[in-house]
DNA sequence: CTTTGTTATGTAAGCGCTTACATTCGGCTG
DNA sequence: CAGCCGAATGTAAGCGCTTACATAACAAAG
């Protein structure tokens, strides 16, 4: 409840580049050279501003800069969300690139927003580019903004002057489903929807391609959502007969140990009756108990290679048509059956 | 690799306040007030202007409108980094609230920068207010802060002029040493180092507070950093003798589900050998066996209170000089014995 | 009809920076 | 010592918006 004294406030308000250039003694112009270190200014001049600077608090505004030099020096990140690893890992790739590149990040969650779509056209205001995570927004909104600044599209689709960075998904799929055939498995399912995303299709394209190398026929795709709650359902339809299998080919780690958990706690044995992998080798597949086989992605790294084709799409570089792809890495532990 | 028409490029880059005015006969001032939609504008001129942005794909740029309201509708927030649930958690709370209070989130990581106060200088650029993680900026730079914009701490020290918020730590920690100590527990180590912060400082003091209820003297901290490397450190220490307990009380759950993997590997039993706590309730310490027994905190309110703050302090209000407390709640499971 | 009041719109003055260009001030050169 | 040159600094023109104030257009009132 206390008041505090206005002090700070009062001189940080009032400190411009005028008022720092005349307790200076010299004009604006010398003042932004000093601060912006470009051209060169006598010693004894320099320590002057830069005393003044100190005395004043000065801060510059970033907004007068901004009007000035004609860009933002930001760059804008669409997510859905931040819970789990998988996201919070590719922000953290993002900035730490973003850092080097001395741009700043404007970070937009879409699950929180009510009206998406304002809120992107409100960021395309503020960056110089934007980077969306695929299933964060829609085509349109994509295009919409496309037509506006320079959009890298991550895990999602390639269109039209929007280009796209993603982790393998297809080939890594048919090696964690080959490696689960080769357990001499054959009731194997994959839980998750191909319709979610192009990279869950891509996850279940390679499941079917599997298959298809052993001369044998995939099964449908169970149809759930990627979480949890969704775990839950498809480990109860497991358990009173609905769904059969030997083997659950999840799309994600957190979909995977919520139906393994699910499925232990009902007294199956994982992987004894039925085998369980995931993808995205979360922290908790690694503490779980049979460790979770998984796919880990490079997803430090996807972040910062959006980060970077976003600074040479505003350098002026032209979009790519071809998708950057990353490589995946397999993690056997034992939830397959190894 | 492909070339793109630069067409979009070239109409975004062009379009201003004045071509759109142009483009729909009207002058600038009728075109911004459209777009503010705070005076009241004829619908027919309306749609004019609306037709001629749609076309022109006009954007307005943010900085020229942050120098003409001489603020920037932007907060910026400070963390360490993001790796497990609590500072991801505590973003998404920030970042919603803030959409909700229509201002932009500018985020900084510390741990991936190399000059913090150069990242934080830049930063004050940019937005109205600040937000810095506790432990994610020393003293000085908050300070240094706090003579610029309105800064509030995050699980940190209140101090002259900056306010700070956090989730209640003291009683709660009194509370969980307490239930081990009820276990009949009575070699019970504290596992963190209470310098690294005044959370963990508060949670060391409840631990004590709790023996001294019971009339006994609580156990020296065994100071080690919050993660999983040094769990292991400890587990080694726990098994070769150099330190004896039958209970740990963990400053985190990374740290917790660390030494209480370990133990487990080595053969020790939890809780039977050793009962074996934590803090935060991050997703894992559900999913481990035994479930850890920890201490939920309200994360996401947290980073909504820091963003609620920050936009009354821009909004003119004084600081308060008393830190605001969130109630903490204790989730049992049965890594303590229970 | 003129006057007055109401709306709707236009005019123009900044907001605080950057930067091209102009100016000043000392040497150096011839 | 006039003439130049280069280094250091100053002058001023924007950057693209918002908004106070001026103006115009028109309806109602006198």
């Amino acid at each position: 409840m206390g008041k505090q004294q206005a002090s700070p406030e009062a001189r940080s308000a009032g400190a411009t580049i005028y008022s720092v250039a005349e307790h200076a003694g010299v004009s604006i112009a010398t003042v932004s050279r000093v601060l912006q270190g470009a051209t060169v200014v006598a010693e004894t001049t320099k320590q002057k501003v830069l005393a003044a600077v100190e005395e004043l608090g000065y801060v510059p505004l970033g907004a007068a800069r901004s009007l000035a030099v004609r860009h933002h020096e930001a760059h804008g990140l669409v997510l859905p969300e931040l819970s789990g690893p998988y996201y919070a890992e590719l922000l953290m790739g993002f900035e730490a690139r973003a850092a080097e590149l001395a741009q700043s990040v404007v970070l937009v969650l879409t699950d929180s927003r009510t009206d998406l779509a304002a809120a992107v056209r409100q960021l395309a205001t503020r960056v110089d580019a934007i980077a969306v995570f695929g299933s964060a927004a829609s085509g349109d909104v994509v295009r919409l903004l496309r037509a506006k600044k320079p959009v890298v599209v991550i895990a999602g689709e390639a269109s039209d002057g929007v280009e796209a960075v993603s982790a393998e998904n297809l080939e890594s799929a048919r090696e964690l489903a080959g490696h689960l055939l080769g357990h001499g498995r054959r009731r194997v399912l994959f839980v998750g929807d191909p319709d979610s995303g192009p990279d869950i299709r891509d996850r279940y394209a390679g499941f079917v391609a599997a298959h298809r190398d052993r001369g044998l026929t995939a099964a449908e795709p169970v149809r759930v959502a990627l979480n949890e709650a969704d775990g839950l359902v498809v480990a109860r339809r497991l358990l009173n007969g609905e769904l059969e299998a030997d083997a659950l080919m999840c799309a994600n780690d957190e979909l995977a140990l919520s139906v393994m958990t699910s499925l232990q706690d009902a007294g199956r044995s994982v992987p004894g009756d039925v085998a369980v992998v995931g993808w995205d080798d979360v922290m908790t597949s690694r503490y779980v108990r049979p460790g979770l086989t998984t796919v880990r992605q490079p997803v430090h790294e996807l972040g910062a290679l959006a980060a970077t084709r976003l600074h040479e799409l505003v350098g002026g570089e032209a979009a790519r048509s071809d998708a950057r792809t990353l490589p995946t890495q397999l993690v056997v532990r034992s939830s397959c059956g190894c």
